[in-house]
RNA sequence: GGGCGAUUAGCUCAGUUGGUUAGAGCGUUUGGUUUACACCCAAAAGGUCGGCGGUUCGAACCCGUCAUCGCCCACCA
């Protein structure tokens, strides 16, 4: 079965493993899971992605991470369950095809109707979960894909319906007005993610509203100030604090104490305020509020300007004495804020806007003009009636649309809510009594803190794509008519809404007919449900709830949920409540919450920047393995990933950097060869004709090389396997490690323990980067550039050589399992090799130690018999001498291929210790030891290196420089005696008396070695002077 | 305005409960065709741990403060 040496290439070649593997995995089942009562269950959903567009490097991050963790649950024995599953993504989606519908065919949805525009969407809704689904199999993802969800499929329906009607039966669900940001332009809402402030100059203007019938004392006008004059059509009230003379002083005062505490730099500003703020109640500014707020309490009466009607003015806390003229007009159908001053004062709400952004019939003759024209009409009419005081330019911040670029419009609309009381404090309740588990723990503070404002959750969008509510209306029908129409159905409620004078039916688990109610036409409602809505079920709806399914049973609550930040509040704290809710128990055990993927600026990817980076592309240049390991390598606890990408030109490998202006372009020239090459925004035929420049990373070659490294490694075991087999069959005989002599041995055996623990207990609390550190290292440095190393002269040996490579398969195996769940690809293609070997029992393995295939494999479990730290920092002495020795002959300039001599004194434990390493210093750097002990010879023409607790002579003959050897000990005299001082000050201080005992005892012991190595250094100095 | 985080070598980042001389990778310099690996090996240089003050025998780490940067939430008549 083994292959020829030549045929283990020297470099891992990660697409042909990529691609194998895949299909193995695929073929044999291996990651899906059902339920198993023997096995412990462990389940991870996804968090799924939108199916507006391909995956990011964001992604590529959260889906590595979750990857890891459940091919360790895997390997871990668990019965390990990954939901993947993609989101309708309502809002994102419906705009996304909107936006080309009217770029190619200059369509709007209105064009083509609810159903072809639905049609489209589907359309492209599986073009894309094709891609993502493709794009998470490259990155080696081991989800289930024969449970792959989406928000909107049969599954998910039933759950949302069921949920709804599980709210509205509980009297959770009312309907209310809401103030959303409408997009004129576009005719729809947009979430507030969508909006985008912009400071444009706009002006302030100063209105008086004339007061009905003032007594003598009283001001003939109230003064208004405002930066939207055209609202005031929409005007039901002007508002006046109700005591505007302590509601000041309060604000002085809160000034004062911050001013106070304020850095002085930003003193003046605050004064001056101040000043201002004071002003008013010398000015007169202070009585003329005074007086309004009594007129308010009387029950004054003013007439809007340009209208006919009467408003009152009114006394509200709203109205802040401090800012503008004191005095605010109240909008209820067009300012948040105005709206709730509205319902508190129960004023009339007038709504004088078209969805097209045009007035309506209630702004009167103003009715049909744009905002902008009604503006200019209604300031010029003030200004002509003598009402307009004053106007100041004035920076204001506009809220606009991302999607329209046109400014967003507060528009009052009819809206479903959630009742949030009960179901947010139980959500903070499972948070705060740590059922569920919140890494890293500051996460916690937001997640409550969000949830403990207790705003109800408006459920409704104004959109087509999502789940439609489930909600019929029907006008003018008796009870007992609905009663009839619906009798014996236990999946139907109805509930009167006396606002609107209209039976609302819901309906659990069907579309009504518009006739299911004789004699009367009943009517779906129109909007569909926040997206949030659906996604809030996913851990439950995927197991099949509300059916009891055997899934549900056995994998809720699921394992952990891996997430970024940004939907810890939205998504994760809707799941915590949702899950409660409906199932009674939490949705997961942990949440944890990882870095976001910055770019070279430090700013967050995003499609508008065009700065995100498509996974597949890092995948084509470096594979997948180093894109998976870059990425959890840097998973830190409380530091973003910041990611530098430079194109690479495919013809001639210049490094083209990236900056702000070409990382949107489709293709780019390159500066040196002229030629042009695409890149991932390549959309035309002719551009995606061209080559693709491959996205270079540092980050992503050292993770290569350390495939690579760790490939290699594995080549070096197999090309010592296949050497020909010795007879000495008495010595392959399967060792027990305690019976491992060799001091290497059992140092890498102790290591290996010891990485196996700590790596372990690392993952399981989420410390990614540790673990990669604590592997990397360990790999690197210890493994291969020690143990591998010194193996090498013992696999010449013949009586050596049996246990070496034992040992060296057992680590490698071992380091294998443990590496597998960030780079699966690179240790199946190493596992399958090594299985397939055929030599293994000549090793004293046998085919249980690789199993047929790793991703299956056992994970590995710290034997900590074997861990001996005293072992391991003896194992530390031998590198530091060799270390040494290295340098003096890297320092001197001695050719590699002359061997050398040295002698070391030391004590006698020490020699012991390191004599029977002879070999190894030989075969390491080409040194012969010539003594080991108290008294040795020195030799004459020697380069003397003090060690703590020894000294090296490096015999150097004809090779010595003298005034170079007295240069350098001249320095390390300095260094010693710079060291030498600072502990003796430390030990003739405070410190021998405050500090711990074993410190102290520490420190003089470091003192007497530093006193001896100085002493050592000396010694050498004068001899040097005598050659 | 509220909250969170960051500031450590030229660059990108680690740094466990405060305890010898603060680490790694990249880059730089020097030397290498050593029977796995040049995607490599060996070695070196490079840091007042953002500033100031405090607590402590002892501070990169704890406290206060200032500066700079980033993110989230809220608000702006």
């Amino acid at each position: 079965m083994s292959e020829p040496s030549n045929e283990i290439p020297k470099q891992y070649n990660p697409t042909a493993a990529q691609e194998k593997w895949a299909a193995f995995w695929d073929k044999n089942n291996f990651f899906h899971s059902q339920p198993n009562p023997n096995k412990k269950p462990f389940c991870v959903v996804i968090p799924p992605p939108n199916v507006t567009g391909a995956l990011h490097m964001g992604h590529a991050l959260n889906n590595t991470l979750q990857d890891i963790t459940v091919r360790m649950k895997r390997m871990q024995g668990f019965e390990t369950l990954w939901i993947p599953g993609v989101d309708h993504a309502g809002i994102a989606t419906q705009a996304v095809v909107e936006r080309r519908l009217l770029e190619e065919e200059k369509l709007t949805r209105h064009d083509i109707g609810r159903d072809a525009l639905i049609q489209r969407i589907w359309n492209w809704k599986e073009k894309y979960q094709t891609r993502i689904i493709s794009q998470l199999k490259e990155m080696g993802c081991s989800c289930d894909w024969n449970r792959t969800r989406f928000t909107l499929d049969e599954m998910c329906v039933k759950a949302v319906r069921h949920f709804f009607f599980k709210l509205f039966e509980q009297k959770l669900i009312y309907r209310s007005k809401r103030l959303v940001n409408w997009d004129t332009f576009l005719q729809t809402a947009v979430s507030d993610d969508e909006v985008f402030h912009e400071t444009i100059e706009g002006h302030f203007w100063y209105v008086k509203y004339p007061v009905i019938q003032p007594k003598p004392d009283e001001p003939e006008f109230v003064i208004v100030a405002t930066t939207r004059p055209e609202t005031m059509l929409g005007d039901t009230a002007v508002a006046v604090h109700p005591d505007p003379e302590s509601a000041l002083n309060k604000v002085i005062n809160n000034l004062k104490k911050r001013i106070e505490n304020a850095p002085e730099k930003e003193k003046p500003d605050l004064q001056k305020e101040l000043d201002d703020i004071e002003n008013r109640k010398s000015s007169g500014k202070l009585d003329n509020l005074k007086k309004l707020a009594l007129m308010a309490k009387n029950g004054c009466r003013i007439k809007l300007p340009l209208t006919d009607r009467i408003i009152p003015l009114i006394a509200d806390n709203w109205a802040k004495p401090e800012k503008g003229t004191g005095c605010v007009k109240i909008t209820p159908a067009h300012d948040p804020n105005d709206y709730e001053v509205g319902k508190r004062q129960e004023l009339p709400i007038i709504n004088i806007l078209n969805k097209n952004g045009t007035l309506n019939e209630n702004a009167g003759k103003y009715a049909g003009l744009t905002i902008k024209k009604s503006r200019e009409q209604v300031v010029a009419d003030l200004e002509e009636r003598g009402l307009l005081i004053s106007v100041e330019e004035r920076i204001i911040e506009l809220a606009h649309s991302d999607r329209s670029k046109t400014p967003i419009e507060p528009f009052l609309n009819d809206q479903w809510f959630i009742k949030m009381d009960t179901l947010a404090q139980n959500a903070i309740d499972t948070v705060n009594n740590s059922e569920v588990r919140i890494f890293p723990e500051r996460y916690k503070k937001g997640y409550i803190d969000w949830l403990s404002e207790k705003r109800d959750w408006p459920i409704g969008r104004q959109l087509w794509w999502g789940h439609r509510i489930p909600i019929w209306y029907c006008y003018g029908a008796t009870e007992k008519e609905i009663e009839k129409a619906f009798a014996g159905r236990n999946d139907i409620l109805w509930q009167w809404d006396s606002e609107n004078n209209v039976w609302w039916i819901c309906s659990q688990t069907e579309d009504l007919p518009e006739d299911a109610v004789s004699g009367y036409t009943i009517v779906q409602e129109e909007d569909v449900l926040d997206t949030w809505f659906s996604s809030a079920l996913w851990p439950h709806s995927t197991l099949g709830w509300p059916e009891q399914t055997p899934e549900l049973n056995y994998y809720y609550p699921t394992g952990v949920l891996i997430t970024n930040r940004d939907i810890l509040t939205l998504w994760v704290a809707r799941m915590v409540l949702a899950g409660k809710f409906n199932t009674g128990k939490k949705p997961f055990h942990d949440v944890f919450i990882h870095p976001k993927i910055l770019d070279k600026y430090g700013e967050g990817m995003s499609k508008s920047k065009g700065n995100g980076i498509d996974p597949i592309s890092v995948i084509a240049k470096f594979g997948a393995d180093a894109l998976r390991f870059a990425l959890a390598y840097m998973t830190t606890e409380n530091q973003d990933i910041r990611l530098t990408l430079d194109f690479e030109c495919p013809y001639c490998g210049t490094i083209v950097e990236q900056t702000k202006k070409n990382r949107t372009q489709p293709k780019i020239i390159c500066p040196k060869c002229g030629v042009a090459f695409r890149t991932q925004w390549a959309e035309t035929e002719s551009d995606k004709m061209l080559t693709e420049g491959a996205m270079l990373g540092e980050r992503f070659e050292v993770a290569r090389n350390f495939c690579n490294k760790l490939w290699n490694a594995a080549r070096f075991v197999l090309l010592s396997l296949q050497e020909p087999q010795t007879q000495h069959n008495e010595t392959r005989q399967p060792q027990n490690h305690t019976d491992i002599h060799f001091l290497e041995d059992r140092w890498i055996l102790s290591r290996l323990a010891t990485v196996t623990k700590n790596v372990t207990e690392s993952l399981e609390t989420y410390r990614y980067a540790d673990a990669m550190r604590l592997l990397y290292d360990f790999a690197w440095d210890e493994f291969c550039s020690f143990y591998v190393e010194m193996v090498k002269s013992r696999l010449a040996d013949e009586t050596r050589k049996t246990q070496a490579q034992t040992v060296l398969i057992y680590v490698l195996n071992t380091l294998l399992r443990l590496l597998h769940p960030v780079i699966p690809f690179v240790t199946e293609e190493i596992w399958q090799r090594l299985r397939l070997s055929g030599n293994l029992t000549g090793v004293g393995l046998t085919d249980n130690d690789f199993t047929e295939s790793i991703v299956i494999a056992l994970w590995p479990v710290a034997d900590e018999s074997v861990i001996n730290t005293e072992m391991e920092s003896q194992f530390k002495i031998f590198q530091e001498l060799l270390r040494a020795i290295r340098d003096v002959r890297a320092s001197r300039n001695v050719p590699p291929k002359t061997e050398i001599t040295f002698s070391v004194r030391c004590d006698t434990p020490t020699a012991t210790l390191l004599k029977p390493m002879e070999p190894y210093f030989l075969s390491m750097t080409k040194s012969r030891a010539t003594g080991w002990g108290e008294s040795v010879t020195v030799p004459v023409l020697s380069s003397t290196v003090p060690l703590a607790g020894m000294d090296v002579y490096v015999d150097l003959s004809d090779l010595i420089d003298v005034a170079a050897e007295t240069a350098k000990l001249e320095k390390e005299i300095t260094k010693l005696d710079g060291f030498i001082k600072s502990k003796e000050s430390k030990l003739n201080s405070d410190f021998v008396n405050k500090a711990p005992a074993t410190v102290v005892e520490k420190e003089r012991q470091s003192l007497t070695e530093l006193q001896e190595q100085r002493q050592s250094a000396i010694e050498a100095l004068t001899k040097l002077k005598t050659v």
